[in-house]
Order: structure tokens, then C-alpha cells, then sequence
DNA sequence: CTGACTGCAAACCCTTTGCAGACCG
DNA sequence: CGGTCTGCAAAGGGTTTGCAGTCAG
């Protein structure tokens, strides 16, 4: 099991610069930056969030594209999705092993590590639903930003913040 | 702990109307065939899919009154919901501990219970990002249907198909 | 050089909102 | 009966697609 190491990122890029090539897919300034961008953060980003980033330093580059280079990179395996459904997606690119913290209040997410909880075992009754590739832990809770911001957030559901 | 025992919805529905009452809030048709739809099934269906459904008995109901129905259950408490976004998002009536188990290949979600699995613990350092409301494991895997029906799903990214 | 890739804009969802009539309590 | 709730239709926001110019290999 591997920390986030300071490098984390860099490993990743070169796995990328790898996997296109086996793939014949050019690396673009777009791709980089997209890729890049993804695999510095925890926080799991839509794609908008990406675009928004990558904008800084490439004004030039499009939601399109963004869009179109997280599905490659998922359809080459680099990368992975949050939630169960395709739209409001969001991406992960850290293939290591680990656990998500989310906050039910304003949608943050956060990676976490733990070698108990990686050692968890799903019933075998499971099997009547399908075979498993994967079964990781999902912990719900508030952010240490909405426990202080404690407005009442009854009444309208909240916005669509996103995990910065 | 409680197994989805054949009553399962009954019981879900006059917690409904207890609460609904005590919310001052009008226990209408649709309301009802919405909400005893949902509590019906293991599928997390979303709004569309649970639309399609009462349609059959209530041919006059409208997607909107399934989205504003399905919300006001969530405010009240009554209904979860999975995925960190609010757009896309699948609900949920089962409020008994439970785990999830998806298909990576058509999306189908289903509920399943393991008293072991109930017992786990989040580790400690969980603290540095929030406080815990609750934790499940998300299982990811083929479902039974996906196994057999194996076309290549390389390239276009899967249809919106919905857990049935 | 050449085909894959990008940016633009328009199309295509899914979801939410404003309003007049219907219905629960 | 009164106020809430519904259905309709239109608006709103996010995601995808077709096309002509551009760039990586």
C-alpha cells in the first residue's frame, strides 16, 4: 500500500505516457495538463472542475476536450469514476487502493488509506449478485469546513458545491 | 438488524404517513404510488425509471411531481440517496443498515446485509477530514446479467441503462 | 506529411421552475 | 372551502456530437 508520496503524481504520468504510447494515442498539451491536473488532487473533481484548472495555465483549452480526454483515459484504465451513474460524474485517478470520506453536506470527497479496512471481506452471499472486482468503504459524514459553517441547511437541497 | 421480510414496504409506508402527518403534509395519489414504488424495490432506481413504473397504474402522473415527491421524501428523512452529485442521482427507501453492490458494466445497483460487515470500524485518523454520520462498503463487480451477456464493451462509453 | 485531435457551436439530454387548475384535509 | 399540490410547458445546466482547421508523431 502506497501513501500519497509527494511523486504520487509523477508516477501516474509516466504510466500514462506508457499506456498511450502501447495505445497509439497522442499526448497532446491538453491530455498532459488534463492528466496532470487529475492526478495532483484527492478530491475527486467533475469535469468542470478540471476544465476550470486546466483554463489557468491553457486558456485556450475546451470543456469538450476535457470531457473527451477523461473518458480515453478511463477507456485505457488510468482512470476511475464516483458514482454509479455517467452524468455528474466524477473522476479518480489513483488506482492505489483506498477509501472514500464524503461530506453529505456540500459533496465533498476525500481519499483515505487504512490496511484494516483493505483487508475486508464481502460475504459469499454475494455472489448471487454478481462477481466482485473491487469493494472499498464509502464513510458519510460532515467536512471539517461545514462543521464549522453550521447554517441550518433544511429547506433546499444543497448546491451543487464541489470538492475543492 | 432487519432483512427486507415481505412487509418491509408496508411497515416503510406507515412510517410515510406518520411522518408526513406530523409534517403537515397531504398524503396525495401520487405521493403515495411514488413513494410505495421506491420502498418496493432494491434497484435504487432514479427519478425516470420510478416515473416509468407508477406510470403504469397512474397514467396522468408527471416527471416533475417524481422529482419534487422524491426530494420532499428526502428532506423528510424518508429516502437516501447514492452518488455524490445531485444530478443523476438514484434514491433510496431502505433505511436499515446495508451495503451496496454495482455493476460496473449497466450500472445495476442492489442492497445486500452482512452482520460482519456492519461491524466495521473507520480508522481514527478519518478525524483530520470530518466526523463520521455512517459508513457501508460499496462493492463493484459484473452482475449476474452482464456475465452472461458478454459483448466487448470497449470504445463507446455504456448506455444509461438502469438498474431493473 | 497525414491522420488524430482540438475548439466551436449546436444538439441533446435530464432536471428545475412558474403558473393556472385540481384536490386533500 | 383554503392552501397545497399537480401537470404543463418552457427554461436552465451539464454533457455529447459534427465539422473544419491544427498539431503530434
Amino acid at each position: 500500500m502506497r501513501r500519497s508520496e509527494p511523486r504520487g503524481s509523477e508516477r501516474r504520468l509516466q504510466h500514462l505516457k506508457v499506456v498511450a504510447r502501447e495505445a497509439g494515442l497522442k499526448l497532446t498539451h491538453q491530455r498532459l495538463e488534463i492528466f496532470r491536473e487529475l492526478a495532483a488532487t484527492e478530491a475527486h473533481p467533475d469535469a468542470e472542475t478540471i476544465f476550470r484548472a486546466v483554463q489557468q495555465r491553457m486558456p485556450t483549452v475546451s470543456l469538450d476536450t476535457v470531457y473527451r480526454t477523461l473518458w480515453m483515459l478511463h477507456d485505457l484504465g488510468l482512470v476511475t469514476t464516483l458514482g454509479p451513474q455517467r452524468t455528474g460524474v466524477r473522476f479518480d485517478a489513483n488506482l492505489d487502493r483506498h477509501h472514500h470520506f464524503s461530506c453529505v453536506r456540500c459533496g465533498l470527497v476525500r481519499d483515505f488509506e487504512s490496511a484494516e479496512l483493505d483487508g475486508l471481506r464481502v460475504p459469499d452471499s454475494i455472489k448471487r449478485l454478481g462477481s466482485v472486482v473491487e469493494a472499498h468503504v464509502e464513510v458519510r459524514g460532515l467536512c471539517t469546513t461545514c462543521q464549522r459553517g453550521q447554517e441550518t441547511s433544511k429547506g433546499k437541497h444543497p448546491p451543487g458545491t464541489r470538492g475543492g
